[in-house]
DNA sequence: CGTGACCATTTACGCATGTAAACATAAATA
DNA sequence: TATTTATGTTTACATGCGTAAATGGTCACG
């Protein structure tokens, strides 16, 4: 079971800090996203029945927290679009992005450092 | 307008040769995604529709050829992904491979390459 | 000329999604 | 206690997608 990109939006909210009430969710995500009310709960209601949230009665209302980390979502996403579109090997990707001129002065200079890294975990 | 994934692994089978009859677009993508004719021509008029192919008419058959170059869609696909996930920056999607050890002997080396070439495009 | 073969176009259908209104329930308050 | 308020649950509805069957048109052949 895979969470949609709305619900994701969600999860982001709970990412960041959790449990939250659905009150507080719709506070953050609402204005950027224009949603009301209702479709959080929805979405929240689809995420409950993806267990991908966990819900605990706090009074009248629900704190709700998140069972799928962010890390496994970022996971599951980016390995999907790697092995689409690149074979599975992550340097095309780059050399895309190379290509593009997407790559910033502190993209290639984090890359440097995280080779250096590597190299250095090697002996 | 985006195309979908069903959508995509018929581009896929333009962007490798174009242009193909719908004939041959099914034998070569039916197999491996058990899709019948009858997909494979659905799938078809939902990428006319999109602009995402062209047809041209060729006795009783048609010629499909791609619009959307690859490029563009793994373009969109990526930047897509890249924003959502990693705040548009590149590095951070590498440094996640990178612990998930999910940078083979092959993409070290090229991502190497990669630097040393931008390097010397510096100077 | 009628009929079948060959393609393409249209229609269908169930499921997910984005978005939200309607409904239910329980607590708070008049 | 009757009513309002707060919150969650159910239902809705249009659109897109995956998958394909039904329909339609046109050329070839009997």
């Amino acid at each position: 079971m895979s969470i949609s990109e709305a619900e994701a939006a969600v999860m982001d909210v709970l990412w960041r800090e959790a449990p939250r009430t659905a009150e507080e969710i719709l506070a953050e995500v609402g204005p950027a996203q224009n949603w009301q009310e209702g479709t959080v709960k929805s979405l929240l209601n689809r995420l409950l029945r993806k267990k991908a949230v966990h819900a605990e009665r706090d009074g009248r209302r629900y704190l709700y927290t998140p069972l799928l980390t962010r890390e496994q979502y970022v996971q599951q996403e980016s390995k999907g679009l790697l092995d689409r579109l690149f074979g599975g090997r992550v340097a095309p990707l780059v050399a895309h992005f190379s290509e593009q001129r997407k790559l910033s002065k502190k993209d290639i200079a984090e890359l440097r450092r995280l080779l250096q890294e590597l190299d250095d975990e090697q002996h």
